[in-house]
DNA sequence: AAACTCACG
DNA sequence: ACGTACGTGAGTTTC
């Protein structure tokens, strides 16, 4: 097998992760956010390719050839900031501490040096990597040179590979030709100008069509658009000046040894003391002389089989004074229990011959009702599928026993509210620094139960690594809570919320199943109606749910205009659809058959597959979703469904009260404008809603200085709008959007209302500017929400980070408050005695099945409750009414 | 898996 | 000049 070489574009993957990793510094107050972002590339590739040489190529600051053409062409090359600048000279350090050659030469720019590199290698037969971000590199793609491109994809780095087919595959021209697009299209990231009015789509047509600009130019009367045939008239030198800018020499005058450059052990001593200086902690696991072996761990790692010793442990487990535990299950199968009762004591419990599942949660349960503290991963999956298979409920002892449970994934959501998954893995390198192996790489694709069998080793290490890791997390989240004032929060709301939704989960909601039925037939006759309806209009039959196919009849087919939008082709959404109804039946007709297919797929027949036995769905409410801090509700999602539109909303006749009982449902008024009101302190809101019952009528009186009584529909109307903008994070455009006015008058608006009620305007700007200072937007209660967006270089990343920093603090200050008046109906609820039960959430709303004969308290409780679930300088006002149904009590 | 569309607060 | 409202989940088609 050939060698491998990896050649690494040092300035242009630096440059990208200073660009591409939020801000950091070590206690020193060196900047490392690149330099650990280039780290984390390289390490990544570095695991996937397993290359024999390795070598990283540099600029050096003299001004190089090429440099100073573009220098000539227009001043100065835009210079790189001081923030990364210190970073580059530590970055060589750290390389050539784990014995990783570097190159750079005066006068050379990294790209020629890569170039004549790679090509040497080749022709040794060598098999070529190089790595670096940009795209100009491309030219160098032959069948053994691979260019790979690292993209940042939702935040995970992924790399796009480029031999020389995928090359012309992607830009229909071979590697060398990329040079010739270059130079016509140019390059605003390379400097490269390019020739003006020619962009990547007629540089690519005349490419393929000439081969090279030399050839285009020479039959530069037959090239058709006449727009491009006038610029490249106009500017060939520039053209020719662009390619010789864009190509890579490669052929540079270098002694190259690769001897040098042959890979060793990269983990030296001396570069694990550069990276703990530096505090790149997670990466030091990857130095053995560091990470906890995990041989050492496994010692501790026992498999219990024996019933009686089982028996025993279980026994010391109820006694314990801290424990850590986890269901090791397969779905709906449980096939052990892991439980940590010391740092040096972790046992797996298989379920196994007399050891069975019954017997086993049983005892567990038992367990967790005596100890002193029991840490888990998702406590409410932990309790429900006890509940399940322990045939008994949870939690005999009341709300004492509630204090003792401790969720490692909730305080981990807590500390960053941004992540999409808290796993032991996650936890283990996040908070101990401690990588261990993921499931994956035990077990590859293998089902859990599949591994318990065949590989009980990995399965022992897998399921122990479960509670150990929550067993030494916890105490770390803990702390970590403490210090960023969060210890409340965690304990006084999110936890005990844990409990309000696991029964609310559990009490599930009544629905209708025949009803729900009879109304999807009665959809989907509709519908059927409708589709022949379309097909007719059309003149042919096509998939009226394909927004491509329906793009082409509309706009191509029937020829309609503004068909605009979308990257892939035409926007069919409502929006344009609506514009295009009043003169085109069709489009009515398509509106109508969108409707009612998303009626009869997502909500009719969706939610009938959700209905259990006992007649009930039960959603589940994520805690750990949102960044904001609210619920969200999955399998099914209870939190969408339909009520603006009538013919939606009539699916809310199917959720009913158990016999003998009623629907009461209760909700916030204006939650979020009152947070607003009270955490701005602006007096003539606060005044306005302590005086107005139509506070939207108010503003426009107020804003437009209008009498009150003489306010239009019109004002009303754009006053609301105004008050949900800003709650939003204003923009003047997205007002205009929403008003259908232009941005001119929507800035009038913003600006006429920020006169009225000074306050906010300082609010929100505080909001953004705390929000930079700290890099979180945090709410009433210390909720946080980090804004990286906010250091972000490109305006549009940056605005949106502006408007997430004036939203957070709001929408989330309302989530706490519906969180606290959960607890606290909840509790009343039982308090009370109560055989009424909490349903469901959404927002700022909540859904309560009343025993007939405890309506009265009931109602008393939720009114209560939630209004004083926060004492604000605004009452916080509730609407609440009760029926036979959901439509009737909302 | 991603894109599009649309349901809710 | 840039191009958007904030926060979600689900079904469908297409790659």
């Amino acid at each position: 097998m050939s060698e491998k070489i990896l050649l690494v574009d040092g300035h242009s993957i630096i440059n990208r992760a200073f660009y591409g990793v939020t801000d950091l510094t070590n206690s020193e107050g060196l900047h490392t956010n690149a330099i650990y972002g280039f780290l984390n590339t390289l390490f990544k590739v570095l695991d996937e390719e397993k290359p024999d040489y390795l070598t990283v190529a540099f600029d050096v600051k003299a001004p190089t050839f090429r440099h100073q053409m573009y220098d000539a062409y227009k001043g100065t090359r835009k210079p790189m900031p001081e923030e990364l600048h210190e970073q580059v000279p530590v970055l060589k350090d750290v390389l050539h501490a784990m014995g990783i050659a570097t190159m750079e030469k005066a006068g050379l720019e990294a790209d020629d040096l890569l170039g004549t590199v790679a090509k040497r290698s080749e022709k040794k037969g060598m098999e070529v990597t190089v790595l670096s971000g940009d795209r100009d590199l491309l030219q160098l793609a032959t069948d053994h040179i691979r260019i790979r491109l690292p993209k940042t994809k939702g935040g995970v780095t992924e790399t796009e590979n480029y031999y020389t087919q995928d090359v012309i595959d992607r830009y229909q021209v071979t590697p060398p030709q990329i040079i010739e697009l270059k130079a016509l299209m140019g390059d605003s990231a390379d400097n490269i100008p390019g020739v003006p009015g020619i962009g990547e789509k007629t540089a690519t047509k005349l490419i393929v069509e000439y081969g090279n600009i030399e050839n285009a130019y020479a039959h530069v009367e037959e090239i058709k658009p006449n727009r491009a045939k006038e610029a490249l008239k106009a500017h060939y030198d520039m053209a020719q000046m662009s390619k010789t800018l864009a190509t890579i020499n490669i052929d540079c005058d270098y002694d190259y040894d690769w001897e040098a450059a042959r890979l060793g052990n990269i983990y030296t001593e001396e570069a694990y003391q550069l990276l703990k200086r530096l505090e790149f902690k997670n990466m030091l696991s990857r130095f053995s002389v560091e990470a906890p072996s995990n041989e050492k761990i496994e010692k501790n790692f026992r498999l219990v089989e024996d019933l009686g010793e089982a028996e025993n442990l279980l026994t010391r487990a109820e006694g314990a004074g801290r424990l850590a535990f986890s269901v090791i299950r397969d779905k709906d199968q449980v096939l052990a229990l892991s439980l940590t009762l010391s740092e040096k004591e972790t046992c797996l419990i298989p379920v196994q011959g007399l050891v069975t599942e019954g017997w086993l949660l049983e005892r567990l349960l038992r367990a967790l009702e005596h100890v002193g503290e029991a840490d888990c991963l998702s406590l409410k999956e932990e309790l429900s599928c006890l509940t399940r298979s322990a045939g008994r409920e949870v939690l005999l002892l009341g709300p004492d026993a509630e204090e003792a449970f401790l969720d490692a994934e909730i305080a981990a959501y807590l500390l960053n509210p941004l992540k999409d998954s808290y796993s032991v893995e996650e936890l283990a390198k996040e908070y101990l620094d401690l990588v261990i192996p993921s499931r994956a790489e035990l077990f590859g694709k293998d089902s859990l139960a599949q591994a318990m069998e065949e590989k009980p080793e990995e399965f022992l290490a897998y399921g122990c690594y479960a509670s150990y890791v929550l067993y030494q997390s916890v105490p770390v989240l803990l702390k970590r809570l403490r210090e960023a004032g969060m210890e409340k929060l965690y304990r006084s709301m999110e936890m005990p919320l844990v409990f309000t939704l696991y029964r609310m989960e559990r009490a599930g909601v009544r629905v209708d199943a025949k009803a729900l039925k009879a109304y999807g037939d009665e959809l989907g006759v509709r519908i059927g109606e409708l589709e022949s309806k379309i097909y007719e209009e059309a003149g042919e039959t096509f998939n009226i749910n394909s927004p491509k196919q329906l793009g082409t009849i509309l706009f191509e087919k029937m020829g309609m205009k503004g068909g605009k939008k979308t990257k892939t082709g035409y926007s069919t959404s409502a929006d344009v659809l609506e514009k295009l109804a009043p003169d085109h039946p069709i489009v009515a007709d398509i509106l109508e058959y969108r409707q009612l297919a998303k009626l009869k797929s997502t909500y009719a027949d969706g939610l009938a597959g959700y209905i259990g036995a006992d007649e009930r769905i039960h959603t589940t409410f994520q805690q750990t979703i949102t960044a904001t801090g609210r619920l969200s509700s999955v399998e099914p999602n209870l939190q969408n469904i339909p009520i603006r539109m009538e013919l939606g909303r009539r699916i809310r006749k199917v959720f009913i009260p158990k016999e003998g009982c009623i629907l009461v449902d209760a909700d916030y008024s204006q939650i979020e404008l009152r947070v607003l009101a009270h955490m701005s302190g602006d007096e003539n809101l606060i005044k306005a809603y302590r005086e107005a019952e139509d506070i939207h009528r108010l503003t426009a009186s107020q804003v437009f200085h209008v009498p009150f009584d003489e306010v239009t529909a019109l004002q009303r109307r754009n006053a609301k709008a105004v008050n949900f903008g800003i709650v939003y994070g204003i923009s003047s455009f997205g007002l205009s959007q929403d008003l259908s006015i232009t941005r001119k008058e929507a800035q009038e608006y913003i600006q006429k209302y920020f006169e009225t009620y000074p306050k906010i305007k300082e609010f929100l700007d505080g909001c953004v500017e705390k929000a930079k200072k700290d890099g979180y937007a945090e709410t009433m209660f210390g909720r946080r929400r980090p804004v990286p967006e906010l250091k972000s270089s490109n305006f549009m990343q940056r605005s949106f980070g502006e408007r997430v920093a004036m939203n957070a603090p709001i929408q989330g200050t309302a989530a706490d408050i519906i969180k606290i008046a959960m607890i606290r109906v909840d509790r009343r609820l039982r308090e009370e005695k109560l055989k009424s039960r909490l349903l469901l959430q959404v927002h700022d709303e909540l859904l309560v099945e009343a025993e007939e004969g405890e309506l009265e308290q009931v109602r008393k409780i939720l009114a209560e409750e939630m209004q004083g679930a926060a004492e604000l300088s605004v009452p916080l006002e509730i609407d609440m009414k009760q029926g036979m149904n959901w439509y009737e009590a909302h």
